[in-house]
RNA sequence: GGAGGGGUUCCCGAGUGGUCAAAGGGAACAGACUGUAAAUCUGUCGGCAACGCCUUCGGAGGUUCAAAUCCUCCCCCCUCCA
């Protein structure tokens, strides 16, 4: 095990903000002395299914613990998520199911193996001691904190301010997520910058009930593929998913704004502090092409997301798309019969689910987006005649491929 | 409980009897330019058997030749008073 001071500085990169530092120091002294490992504890909301590079800055957190030989409690909100969450804009709550929840929770746990040694996380849910809790039980809880504290929360304290409705029930929320760490009598949370509201009321119920306080570490948020300054998120649609494929990672990473390289080299990489030290100020003395710096970044992710040699393959695939403005290697295929009634495109298209709708076939078609095999198609009748046999490229836009196969 | 304001297409937001599939902006998509970056320009942006037809303006009814617009009831949100 290493030292206290050595893995203190492990735990310190990337990080936002640890508090208070010298409390840390101090449990990993004890931890060290007396071989024992500390509790980590991260909570994830099971409301979608899909993990993106911007919760693997905290999966990736988590590694390091386990490196270093602590504890790790991955905790699943099924309780609190099958209630839902009225936060402001969120349309409808949606009413998940427990069948949702737990089929979230698996595929959150089977992702997380490819960051986590999945074997030696502890996995816990919350309704284990949410469940049995009674009213009596919720309204103690409710009488260690004021109405003036909760106030304090950015996102409250906003919204109170433009007169935007706050649900009583959004003040329990930080209640319950604090009452977890006591019932995992955690040492350490992690959590995104967002999250330090909460975090903190987690340790302040602690010494309620008579716990050392855990610490709290937070992580930078990622910023979404589009550069809008909104975090990374799957309803916002600006994500990289970890379980995409390499074409799709490799993609979307060359799709995001030059300004967000740093950021992303510093969060997302797998690259060293000074490699990445050094292409940052690369990139600010206008040294090198950004493209470059982008395209090693791509090639990172995929590489870590989809194995090594992802990346090249992916980058492969791109040149031949975007590059040599060829058609890729792999496309869905249509197979149709040789002598059957020639197809018409705009059906076709919808039929394939390349577009929404006919009409939208016809509005591309009109923009001069549709092409096969590299001839761009003007008329709404188009026909692929199926009187000979032959395999067809259908494009739409710039990456919207299907190959027609007559045979 | 009382008084007032409001719910419009993905989002914000105009529209208060026909000229409204509904201004404007954003997002998105396509084309040009390019590095699948940014910026810029252009176009599209409910559906369909498409010079026409159908569905949409919180919900249900009603008035009218004609309703997002008027009336009735209901649901939801906000403000002030209690």
């Amino acid at each position: 095990m290493l030292s206290a001071k050595e893995q203190l500085k492990i735990i310190q990169q990337g990080v936002e903000e640890i508090l208070p530092l010298e409390e840390l120091e101090r449990k990993l002294e004890r931890s060290v002395a007396e071989n024992r490992p500390l509790i980590i504890k991260q909570g994830f909301d099971p409301t979608s299914s899909d993990l993106h590079i911007g919760h693997a800055l905290g999966l990736r957190k988590l590694r390091q613990f386990q490196d270093l030989g602590h504890r790790v409690v991955f905790l699943v909100g099924d309780f609190t998520a099958l209630i839902g969450d009225p936060t402001g804009r969120s349309e409808t709550r949606k009413a998940m199911t427990r069948e949702d929840v737990e089929g979230h929770a698996r595929t959150y746990v089977e992702q997380a193996g490819k960051i986590l040694d999945i074997d030696k996380v502890e996995i816990r849910y919350n309704s284990e001691w949410c469940s049995p809790m009674g009213f009596a039980d919720v309204l103690r809880l409710t009488s260690h904190y004021t109405v003036a504290r909760m106030l304090e929360r950015d996102d409250f304290a906003k919204r109170y301010a433009d007169n935007r409705p706050i649900s009583i029930m959004e003040f329990l929320y930080p209640l319950v997520q604090g009452y977890d760490s006591v019932a995992l009598k955690a040492d350490l949370e992690v959590g995104g910058t967002d999250q330090k509201f909460n975090l903190l009321v987690g340790r302040q119920f602690q010494q309620v009930y008579g716990q050392e306080p855990q610490i709290i570490l937070t992580l930078p948020l990622l910023e979404g593929t589009t550069g809008d300054g909104e975090k990374m998120s799957k309803s916002l649609g600006n994500y990289i998913g970890i379980m995409e494929s390499e074409g799709e990672i490799f993609g979307k990473s060359m799709s995001i704004p030059d300004s967000l390289l740093p950021l992303y080299l510093r969060l997302a990489s797998s690259f060293a502090p000074e490699e990445v030290a050094a292409e940052v100020s690369r990139l600010e003395a206008g040294d090198v092409n950004p493209v470059l710096v982008k395209r090693k970044l791509a090639r990172d992710l995929c590489d870590q997301y989809c194995g090594a040699g992802a990346g090249e393959r992916a980058e492969d695939a791109f040149n031949q798309i975007f590059v040599k403005r060829d058609i890729p290697d792999d496309m869905p295929e249509v197979h149709a019969v040789v002598g059957a009634e020639s197809l018409w495109l705009v059906a076709l298209l919808e039929e394939q689910e390349l577009v929404k709708s006919r009409g939208e076939a016809r509005r591309l078609i009109k923009q001069g987006a549709v092409s096969i095999d590299g001839v761009k198609i003007q008329s709404f009748e188009h026909q692929i005649e199926l009187d000979s046999a032959g395999a067809w490229v259908v494009k739409v836009g710039k990456r919207r491929f299907i190959k027609v196969i007559a045979q």
